[in-house]
DNA sequence: TAAAAACTATTGATAAAATCTATACTAAAC
DNA sequence: GTTTAGTATAGATTTTATCAATAGTTTTTA
């Protein structure tokens, strides 16, 4: 048994083909399926049902996989060591970011992070936030960010900072006078919301304490970007909420129509999220630094009740 | 990096000497030279000094070291899944009894545990607690059978069963013609014990309240054996404590001497502990399986109260 | 249902590696 | 300063991994 047969079962678990397999393995077809061979009969069992297509795996295969896998990943930790001893920070490092706070704190924050760490080949990638869970625990991304708290197994979170939710309401809204906003004062019927999917909306339905089913019939009004929000809720269509980081750009004329809520004021917590098995955590941390180094600069808010990103 | 590298890595670890290592591991003495080499090549590391006489490791060489136990163990572990998977128990199995244990358990338990699991070479070694946890902890044996709770890291327990203790009353002790005993009638200064390093003592002192201190003063009758101390005890130089199954084998006259304690008699609790990485776990299953099996006819207290075995 | 397509296994050749024996080198012990 | 114990190096040999070419399957397509 060696780490190469191991890493070759893993890409065909992966791909379900052997052709496709050894191509991203750099090796050619018989290379690959001699060695997974090799390790078939070392441990006398079939890892792969090839007579169904795609392959499947058998149940012991499965389990062979997972430590397989465990193995691997155990095994890169030896370089990871030694990068650390050395004080090397470089490589491939891949980030996720969920679309709502791509646009925002991308730009804060990477000029900056390529710079000192100009041997980090950083590759980023705009995913939800299911799809950044799932990436982490696949080993496709080295690390998110994401709202949280996202309680989930495997993942560790370092919260990065935490982002005051403000109101955006136009003139005409009955809200309009108000000084400033309570969340009891919010009707989720009349808050425009970004479209399934989006944890920022799940986190506003969480803030105005609607029931999930409730906001899944009445709006269909729902688009991807604050930006639509804005020009819908300036049409008269309602009042929205952004994330504080998006109302620093506004023209001077929107700005007059942000409503900020009484302390402490509601907001989501942004977290660096990354796979418990602290691969690369040595890149893991120097972009935690960096990030948090940057935006404590921009978010000055103490006191905050963090709602949660997640639909119950 | 291969399996076998990190697994001559260790050896070198292991022994401080390549030489020695390279015979552990079935090779020369070059070719684990250079394979141990290689590895420290492609880590761009050096992992040994091997300046000074013996070989020591470096800082970096010792969490390498420590991580490549970690890898070739979840290694093994694939090996284990597999048999699992067809119902194979065999392969070498190293288990560790302490002494207070071994003569009395081994022989109810070992012949049919070697009739039913044929394949398993059971090989058996006598050894303190403190070195039946340090061997476990390195890998040397893969179980132990010791007195409990340990709290130990690392370490996983299962009770096999709970072993009163019986106290050995000579007819001109004071203690003779009480019918039951109770551990507030012992008084530690007349309770002959077992030579230091015994848990069994441990228990004893423990049982008795007495302060550790106070034990190491007062006593230089100690022996290894409960033989030696029921003679001594027969000889009017005191009571003792024994073990329950201790006093199955004891001649009648003997046995007339025993004196048992009031319900819930105090016990120590016997278990079956190995390596919290559960290599070789369906063997440590089939041994806890069988001597539970076996015991269950031997002791039928229910309730008792567990003794710590621990010196505090 | 036959032909084509997609995929995996096998074969034989080649390159890479792991290992061995013999020996040179080095540091500690006498 | 010589011996001893231990590690490194060199060159030959065996083993292994890989490749290109192709045969053998199974699934799709026509």
């Amino acid at each position: 048994m060696t780490i190469t047969q191991l890493q070759y079962v893993l890409a065909v678990a992966e791909y379900q083909n052997f052709t496709l397999a050894a191509e991203k393995s750099f090796v050619t077809q018989p290379t690959l399926s001699m060695q997974v061979q090799k390790l078939e009969d070392e441990l006398d069992v079939l890892i792969f049902d090839r007579k169904k297509k795609p392959i499947s795996i058998t149940e012991v295969g499965k389990k062979i996989v997972a430590q397989a896998k465990n193995i691997v990943n155990e095994a890169e930790r030896i370089k990871d060591i030694v990068d650390q001893e050395k004080g090397f920070i470089g490589g491939d490092f891949t980030l996720g970011i969920i679309p709502t706070i791509m646009p925002t704190l991308l730009p804060m924050f990477l000029k900056t992070f390529i710079n000192k760490y100009s041997k980090v080949n950083l590759i980023i990638r705009e995913q939800s936030t299911e799809q950044l869970i799932q990436n982490i625990q696949d080993g496709h991304l080295d690390a998110g960010i994401a709202a949280t708290p996202l309680k989930t197994e495997f993942i560790k979170e370092r919260p990065l900072y935490y982002e005051p939710f403000v109101g955006y309401v136009p003139k005409n809204h009955r809200l309009a006078k108000a000084k400033n906003l309570n969340p009891e004062d919010l009707d989720i019927s009349d808050v425009l919301l970004l479209k399934d999917g989006h944890c920022f909306r799940d986190g506003v339905i969480n803030l105005c304490n609607a029931p999930k089913s409730f906001a899944d019939e009445h709006f269909q009004l729902q688009s991807g970007s604050f930006e639509t929000l804005i020009n819908l809720s300036n049409e008269g269509l309602g009042m929205t909420l952004l994330p504080y980081l998006n109302t620093l750009e506004l023209d001077d004329r929107k700005k007059q129509n942000l409503k900020y809520f009484d302390n402490p004021p509601p907001a989501r917590e942004v977290s660096l999220i990354y796979h418990k098995n602290e691969l690369k955590i040595q890149i893991t941390e120097a972009l935690r630094d960096v990030i948090s180094g940057i935006v404590r600069g921009a978010i000055a808010f103490q006191d905050v009740k963090i709602i949660s990103p997640l639909n119950k």
